[in-house]
DNA sequence: TCATTAATTTATAATAATTCCAAAGTACAA
DNA sequence: TTGTACTTTGGAATTATTATAAATTAATGA
């Protein structure tokens, strides 16, 4: 797991205070922060931060792979340091995003193709998590 | 299969000539339409429609489960009229979303669960639509 | 170490998707 | 046929994101 500086290296940029600070966020983070969840969190101590660059960093190391893009919440954008195939959890009532690491078998069925030339595959799960299904009137 | 009429009352809504334009147009559509999308494409017809109403209509068929909702573009909400669980290709390159309506099964891995009750899932297949694919350079 | 330069940050304006609002219009139950 | 609650409408408001242009700074090499 590369620390922030070889990232940003990796990725053909500049290594800046405002960079670094968003990849150390970032790292070994699984909450799929928004551009302003990253803003909030780093504004505490970094009050001259800017939301463009924010999304300027989060954009850049998008287009390089160095992070990913969920495009799981309808209402903004959000990202992910763990650029490993995975799939996700989502709670149909809170809207919490969890990972599943395990790999998962996926069959396209025959004929399903339609010409594509598939190159991977993603899969949601819905459902109540445990705070949010405990809550819920029984039955 | 209902028709708009019967759709608009199943979800307590009143019929209005825009609610059943919008409905008309759903029925049958594959195209995963946008608001704009319903918009433009009713607006000919009907020159006084608003955007409003196009939203206010989208927004409660899909409350009362009369239609579903895409999360698979990060730009906009899609719609789809198509309620029973199914699955999509999409395209990486030209972002064409392509119904899969065999059912997938998807086993959740043992202690993925993370305590959540799952009730649903849904697989998104990526890679290049025949199109897409026979333009990019061999190889 | 220092100067140069191209990349970056910043504040702010601009854009795009969606929602809100209040007035005018309409479906439908009685 | 009418009353009323629900809808539609256009425009303003809001929210997420991108563009802009001036000021700043990281990286390079002398």
């Amino acid at each position: 797991m590369k620390n922030p500086q070889k990232k940003c290296l990796a990725a053909g940029m500049k290594r800046t205070p405002q960079r670094l600070a968003v990849l150390a966020y970032l790292d070994g983070n699984t909450s799929h922060p928004s551009a302003e969840d990253v803003y909030r969190a780093l504004s505490k101590r970094n009050p001259t931060l800017s939301f463009a660059t924010v999304y300027n960093t989060l954009n850049a190391l998008t287009e390089t792979g160095t992070i990913g893009e969920l495009t799981i919440d309808p209402e903004r954008r959000r990202f992910d340091p763990n650029t490993m195939p995975h799939h996700h959890l989502i709670c149909i009532q809170c809207k919490k995003i969890v990972d599943i690491m395990k790999d998962i078998t996926v069959e396209l069925p025959a004929d399903s193709a339609k010409g594509f030339s598939i190159s991977g595959s993603h899969v949601e799960f819905y459902g109540y998590c445990s705070r949010c299904g405990s809550k819920r009137r029984p039955q």
